[in-house]
DNA sequence: AATATTTGACCTGG
DNA sequence: CCAGGTCAAATATT
């Protein structure tokens, strides 16, 4: 077997390239959250984690992702308080006026409608958790062999993407505009299961999907997992942001948020406080790579090998705009050179 | 009327 | 055959 480290990234591209779309995807949602301070957006740690797994699939130590997602998790430990949720499937950029009245499914996982302000218990400690689900090689490979039928498509979930799990202390809205299209009780588990696909499916041809399910032990507590990336431009807010952010020079500004303002929302703000958090996440990733002084309970967090400069971070932040996001998958598809461009600087 | 949710049926992999 | 994932008609909400 002859498995060069080259081959290994080559054969880790795909994996990568989407890594990094969905970090830059949804690292641009916490920007766009964060200014606006009107939407709780707790996919930053997906950010984090689409990074951070990105530079560990460049390192051969996607292995790791787990103690990732849980050095992610621990690091926010003590920030999380409040966090309202906000209900699923309203959606954050449709205005659509439709149905989101309550749901009330058998286990009544998702309300949808009107936002939920019910305070969950803040002794929560468990805040929004990840875990990544990463797949195999082999399943990876094989899944583009799955064949879909024309009109009914195949019914079951194809692993061309990467999925990863958050629990939360209650309904959180993800940045994202959902749609339920399926409740189902699975074997074995005490509620059932609500399957959500991106609004604009159709509209944009985004797959991506989630399923929301409450956590068995603890019934407050919801598991989501989030499968595939986003490709719609349901943000196009972000854009807007970004785009006036002339001085993004600074790789600290996009990341590194200022602290001051993270702690008066927070306390403040019920809502913001979830995301305060994440955006504490957010950046202990980015201050890691920034001055290599993160602090960690555990030795084995980042090591030199995982750190790209501030440098590595602007070229892979200028590789493409977000406000075109949209388009720049369309570039990513057919352009290798912005890819190997990356994978040259982060390398 | 438009849009979202509900829910039983359908489909597929194991 | 079963369990899980998705579809789509019916229904609900605005």
């Amino acid at each position: 077997m002859e498995w060069s480290w080259s081959d290994s990234v080559l054969s880790n591209r795909e994996r990568v390239m989407e890594e990094l779309i969905q970090g830059r995807e949804l690292a641009s949602q916490l920007s766009t959250a964060y200014d606006n301070r009107s939407v709780v957006n707790g996919d930053d740690e997906g950010s984090a984690e689409g990074f951070v797994n990105t530079l560990l699939i460049l390192n051969g130590k996607e292995s790791d992702q787990e103690f990732v997602s849980d050095q992610i998790q621990g690091n926010s430990s003590g920030v999380s308080g409040g966090g309202g949720g906000v209900s699923d499937g309203g959606s954050v950029v449709s205005g659509g006026g439709g149905g989101g009245g309550g749901v009330s499914d058998g286990g009544s996982v998702v309300s949808g409608g009107g936002a939920d302000l019910s305070s969950w218990d803040a002794n929560h400690d468990h805040a929004a958790t990840i875990k990544s689900e990463d797949y195999t090689e082999e399943e990876i490979s094989c899944k583009s062999t799955s064949t879909f039928k024309d009109g009914r498509g195949s019914y079951k979930r194809r692993k061309t993407t990467h999925s990863w799990t958050r629990d939360t202390p209650g309904l959180i809205d993800d940045g994202h505009a959902w749609r339920k299209y399926g409740h189902k009780v699975i074997h074995n588990a005490k509620h059932p299961r609500n399957y959500f696909r991106c609004t604009y499916k159709f509209d944009q041809g985004c797959k991506a999907t989630k399923h929301v399910q409450q956590v068995q032990d603890h019934p407050s507590v919801l598991r989501t997992t989030y499968y595939g990336t986003h490709t719609c431009r349901d943000y196009f807010k972000t854009s807007d942001l970004v785009l006036d952010c002339t001085n993004l020079r600074d790789s600290s500004m996009f990341i590194s948020f200022d602290n001051a303002n993270c702690l008066t929302n927070k306390q403040e703000d019920p809502f913001f406080a979830s995301f305060a958090s994440s955006s504490v996440k957010e950046e202990l990733i980015v201050k890691a790579a920034s001055d290599h002084t993160l602090t960690s309970h555990d030795n084995h967090w980042l090591p030199s090998d995982y750190l790209v400069s501030p440098d590595d971070l602007m070229a892979f932040k200028s590789s493409g705009p977000v406000s075109g996001f949209s388009s720049s998958i369309d570039q990513y598809d057919g352009d290798d050179d912005v890819f190997s461009r990356i994978i040259a600087e982060l390398i």
